[in-house]
DNA sequence: GCTTTTTACTACACGGCGTTGCTTTAATCT
DNA sequence: AGATTAAAGCAACGCCGTGTAGTAAAAAGC
């Protein structure tokens, strides 16, 4: 369906979107959404009317009357996002930019509980949102949790090691906990919906690889994030690379994950990176992306080795540059991820 | 950007693709599309007045007034599809709802060059569209060519084996010379967009492949197919599934296509089939897909074997059930989904 | 220094979209 | 036969982006 409510979010996304790039003028907003320019005129007023945008200032490209340049109050709106790993919750802050103000860390229980996550989390979220926060800027918390899990009833199935954790309802349970709206998603996709979030129209067909103790990857195909038909495309680490490779704990063997994990247990980097490098050739020549960012503990710990490795490995065709780095957000990648979902559900292109 | 245009495109488009799949009542369609009643109905007169859907009876479903009985008119627009193989060209003609309606196939001559193949396409296509056809219905031709080539061009880079063809801009070509409208694109995608097109709302996220001399992959992804950034996603078959495997002709080692052909060569169809269904496996992995379609020429030959070894090395988690067939359009599938793409840039949803 | 030109931006009427509320039509049920 | 139920059409409406025309503000020309 598709009526002119849904019109008028899409066109006010799209210019926020954007704007979200930097300063802008409503000229430069034209040529680059396609929209007229008292289309833009209507949408700007109207978001700078919700306090998302602000004049400030003119340019002066030539003659004429100089352009107004509009800018982003990132500010005007934040969203919490959250986390949770096997040992340890992470809660960040996060303003419409993307930009992390805050963050809180702390220990979760050897495979703990949904109640005692639900308490953990609130006590997180309450110590990041009493300090300075207006409670009317805040728009809500995202979780990004290990999978499998739905997206969309925000359902958690059965992550392995949790054994409490079978088909529990997560965003309804903690919605009601924390009286704020709730999205859940895999952290792979939170984690490359944070790229995508901040580096806006620039960014349309990547992959995100999260090399911790697995190896999962979110996928931004044509701007948009791939979940698949149950929210959980991006197993990755249990693909095969190595038909008669060494059993997995999956039950297959020869997996992506297996392989690397043992290189690296023996302390050969060079090996694990290859492996890393070889698999994420295959994606990139599977999608046609051109854009692969690096995240995850085993990847922060040597950043460089890892880049090496995947540069190393990609087809050298120079009508193909694919650009590979390491997600600037660091630990947080997951979590502001999450926040930005968040965002996204408000102020990003409607479905 | 977005306007009314847009608006009443998609609209016209959900409401024609879910009238491909059967005879509907203006009711049904309202549910199914999340559109009211009245919008439904106006856009079913709009479709009624353009020759796209005609009243057929009525269904009592019970007690009040009975509903009217919606159905489409599928010959009242027609469409050519060619596919491009390196030693034989076919052309079929296919109606809205996606039935192949009549085919001419020709040889090509080794390493053919382009001026070649459009006086041989426009040959088939007169043959096609003197019979039967008013031109009217006719809405332009579709091209289902081997990559690697761009789809917003209509440009064709450098296939393997046809030496004349460097970014040859066939769509440009087949145009002028046709003076019809003209699509192109890889063969894998057109081969996707068929099952997308006839089976409409139903297939949302699945994966076509093509198993010929090569090994390619058509994705449809959440409704839409993916080409990526330069139109080259697909190519699985230089993926790597033996780390250390023999030598492929693309300079890497251990691809797919190499074992498979390798295999397939020693007449181990067991072999070659299993490599085929670990890499169906690893996709709908990563991809999360529900439905798997094999086609192309090794397929067709041995489709029983094919689906066995695709099944049986699927997960058997009863909660993600993958459905897999053999393509019905059998060796068409290429050339009617080629004209189905095209089909598509008049009927389908706009982007 | 004044006018002209160029460019940025906006006010307003308009056509087109889906929606709302009501009426008409055509069945079944009592 | 009348009541009830459901499908579908009609007309008024609100809101969308658009087209036209106008205003504002700068540089360029003389």
């Amino acid at each position: 369906m598709a009526n002119l409510r849904f019109l008028r979010g899409y066109n006010d996304a799209v210019v926020l979107g954007l704007a979200r790039s930097g300063a802008v003028t409503r000229v430069e907003l034209a040529d680059r959404s396609g929209l007229t320019p008292q289309a833009v005129s209507k949408v700007v007023s109207r978001l700078i009317v919700d306090g998302l945008l602000v004049e400030s200032g003119t340019r002066n490209v030539g003659v004429g009357k100089p352009r107004t340049l509009l800018k982003l109050v990132a500010d005007s709106r934040l969203a919490l996002g959250a986390q949770v790993e096997r040992d340890e919750l992470r809660v960040v802050l996060t303003d419409l930019a993307g930009t992390v103000l805050d963050r809180a860390v702390a220990p979760l229980p050897r495979d703990f509980d949904p109640p005692t996550f639900v308490e953990e989390l609130n006590r997180l979220v309450d110590g990041l949102r009493s300090d300075r926060l207006r409670s009317d800027r805040l728009l809500g918390v995202g979780i990004g949790f290990v999978g499998p899990l739905d997206h969309r009833t925000g359902v958690v199935h059965y992550p392995t090691g949790l054994t409490a954790w079978h088909d529990v309802p997560l965003r309804a349970l903690a919605e009601k906990r924390l009286g704020l709206p709730v999205v859940l998603d895999k952290d792979t996709n939170t984690a490359v919906v944070a790229e995508a979030w901040r580096r806006g129209e620039e960014l349309r067909d990547a992959v995100l690889v999260l090399v911790g103790t697995g190896l999962g990857i979110g996928m931004l195909l044509d701007g948009r994030v791939h979940r698949g038909v149950r929210t959980n495309a991006g197993e990755y680490g249990h693909t095969t690379i190595q038909l008669d490779g060494p059993p997995c704990v999956c039950g297959r063997s020869g997996c992506i994950e297996a392989l690397h994990n043992l290189a690296a247990a023996r302390g050969d980097l060079v090996e694990a990176t290859s492996i890393v490098g070889v698999a994420v050739a295959d994606l990139v020549q599977l999608l046609d992306i051109d854009h692969v960012v690096l995240a995850g503990r085993a990847v922060l710990a040597e950043p460089a080795a890892y880049l090496d490795g995947v540069r190393a490995r990609l087809p050298k065709d120079e009508w193909l540059p694919v650009d590979v780095s390491i997600t600037p957000l660091g630990d947080d990648v997951v979590a502001a991820g999450a926040a930005m979902l968040l965002l996204s559900e408000f102020y990003g292109r409607p479905r």
